[in-house]
DNA sequence: AATCGATAGTTACGATTGCAACTAATAGGC
DNA sequence: GCCTATTAGTTGCAATCGTAACTATCGATT
């Protein structure tokens, strides 16, 4: 029974990752069909395919909420399979900047087909006017993150 | 650089999960923290303190979206700190009804309470408007989730 | 009633994870 | 110029996870 007033399914963080979930299990099948990808190396691939210029390792974490565990197995995966190369910073050489070769550009831009094309379908299933207010939602808690602060996941 | 018009920044997967790894992780510290509780654990709790009656196994899962093993060791956890009770369908004995057990019910209402107030930092943090928007959002996207079918997390 | 397929839940095991500890480098006092 | 604290990234190890296989039961078909 619902405790004085708690409504779970009111309850943001249990609501947002039922959601989060559904939507990743599907197209999670797909790229680890198309190229045996985990999440971790999609993510990471994603962030840097997105990403104008390189990006350090931390960047990456920071942009797709990963432990920076998960990052520094994922480059080193998406390295050994040439995807991948990191170069040092000349001023602080703890950073490396980390870009995608051709061949990585080349596989993101054949994921991000399917991504567009996974997308339509979450489109169809949940209504624009659904996907719309759902947009402006996470536009605030986006905003939210910036304000809370640089957090990564499990910190 | 976004290849042919792909926006990595608007696609739902992605933008899901950055938000429900955020807003999970300073909640999931709390419960850790007060009650050494994983994840799996506290979904179930929540599952079951959240229901008026008993529920199965496979309900839990499909309502908090966790594998069935997840479910499965959650619940004998639980068990083992006698939060909960397991009772045989009298009709198909392959059902077991889980059930919070005094114990589980008061710490699910301590835990409640916890919920509640991260749920208010959360309104601050985001804001009234976008947490509209957010609730109409993911509205939709559990209607979606019931329109596809009955899916677990990760099948 | 015997068989076949489907479903609930558990478990063994290999893969993945995250914490903590580590290396290496920088930044900020003093 | 040195300490000390901080940050970037990696890695050992124990814990957790998911796949696949398993047991047990039920329902439907014949």
């Amino acid at each position: 029974m619902a405790a004085d007033g708690f409504e779970l399914n009111a309850f943001l963080p249990y609501r947002l990752n039922r959601a989060a979930e559904f939507v990743a299990v599907r197209f999670a099948a797909e790229y680890k069909a198309r190229y045996q990808l985990t999440r971790p190396e999609w993510r990471t691939l994603a962030a840097l395919g997105s990403s104008t210029g390189a990006m350090t390792a931390t960047e990456v974490g920071a942009h797709s909420a990963m432990h920076k565990t998960k990052v520094s197995r994922a480059v080193a995966a998406l390295e050994d399979r040439r995807w991948l190369k990191r170069s040092e910073d000349e001023a602080d050489r703890r950073l490396e900047h980390l870009e995608l070769t051709k061949a990585g550009r080349l596989a993101y831009g054949d994921l991000t087909d399917l991504a567009s094309a996974y997308q339509k379908q979450l489109e169809d299933l949940i209504g624009a006017e659904g996907l719309q207010a759902l947009s402006v939602g996470l536009d605030a808690v986006e905003r939210a993150i910036d304000k809370a602060g640089k957090h990564v996941a499990r910190p």
